[in-house]
DNA sequence: TAGATTGTTAATCGATTAACAATC
DNA sequence: TAGATTGTTAATCGATTAACAATC
């Protein structure tokens, strides 16, 4: 009720992940230090933008060295919650959950698939990711029992809906969906739309000016 | 060399898309015109911002009256080069590659598969997307063949690079990377990176946050 | 100490929004 | 005409960046 709410921006939330990709792989290639200059080139970010982002946080730094590649990535890992281990639950057992499942930056990260489910009889009680398929019927008992609060969505685009409500009821949180289905959920609860024509029409945009640019005599 | 290039800001590109995908729907459902407040809450955009974004481009509504949904489409699509077709090559024919074929939203907005590569041997001469998987020392060839300017990388990580490579070499200026490896392309190739746990670490911020307001005493 | 690089302030820049005259 | 809603200006807001004193 005293500590004020710190509103960071958005910006600087979208940025962590980033910067924590980068650092993982600095400190796979076993650099000790690194300056927020270095940071700048690897992330295509400014390196005052680097500094300013990181305060919001606290010092992580020191003057005239740099910052501890092992200590940053514990900080941000901190900042972002992504320093234990969360379960998810994966919706549709199809080409696209089979991927997720066999991905393992999930677990990588400490985000692991403890709960699969799909609609069709034949894939339940099939091996995914390291539990086995549920039929869909049980995935408000088995979300609740596990406590489970982030959803991932990758049925046939007109079940989506159906499947958010079903994941929102059994007290999901966070959900990516992976159809390209626009979903209503509560405002509680965040959604995360993946959509490939999304990105693919946003970069087409810069594709058609290049192109009229050479093409126009 | 004197028509100014008009620096169009990049959240207004990538507004565009949204847009796109709700007025789609809307007529869809047979609705003739929508005003900038109905597409406002449909999109959680501010109405004013919406107005703002499509001046960029021209003037296409009627003051009292609102936006007609179809040319509304069609003025969009154009500006963003949706309104013709794009060949796109898939690189890598597993789950990931298969989901990405499988899924017609693609098709819906004029990108079609045409090539498909996989390094497997046994997967080549398979059928995938509208045409058969081809072994990938056949991409250069077929890509710059077909014209082929967008390419979709749907490997194994540790390929992503050399796969890139290829892609860029062969004449691809738009790359989609389904890999959560951090891959280099020149300049003048456009890159986007859709990994699952990049959006996760994003929202999990917010998740955090308000687990421990309500965990904290 | 000299050199390097952070943390932080202040200046710049651009994007969002409110307001309203134009006009359908 | 009266009502509605655009297109556009001007005001606000916030984010980015440059600059530099603090300090390792």
């Amino acid at each position: 009720m005293s500590a004020k709410p710190q509103e960071i921006p958005e910006g600087v939330i979208e940025r962590l992940p980033l910067y924590l990709g980068v650092l993982i792989q600095l400190r796979h290639d076993g650099q000790s230090t690194v300056s927020s200059a270095r940071l700048g080139e690897l992330t295509d970010v400014n390196p005052a933008q680097i500094r300013r982002d990181l305060t919001h946080f606290g010092s992580f730094g020191k003057r005239g060295v740099g910052y501890d590649v092992p200590t940053l990535v514990e900080r941000i890992q901190h900042i972002l919650g992504a320093d234990h281990i969360h379960r998810l639950a994966l919706v549709g057992a199809g080409n696209l959950g089979a991927a997720i499942a066999n991905y393992d930056g999930l677990r990588q990260h400490g985000f692991h698939i403890t709960a699969v489910f799909d609609k069709d009889p034949r894939r339940v009680g099939e091996k995914a990711a390291d539990t086995i398929v549920h039929h869909i019927d049980e995935l408000a008992r088995v979300i609740s029992e596990q406590g489970i609060k982030i959803g991932i969505i990758a049925v046939p685009p007109e079940a989506a809906q159906e499947v958010a409500d079903m994941l929102t009821a059994a007290g999901v949180r966070i959900i990516l969906n992976y159809t390209p289905m626009l979903v209503r959920v509560p405002p509680d609860v965040t959604l995360h739309n993946t959509d490939p024509v999304h990105e693919l029409l946003h970069t087409l945009y810069y594709l058609s000016r290049t192109e009229d640019a050479s093409a126009s005599r």
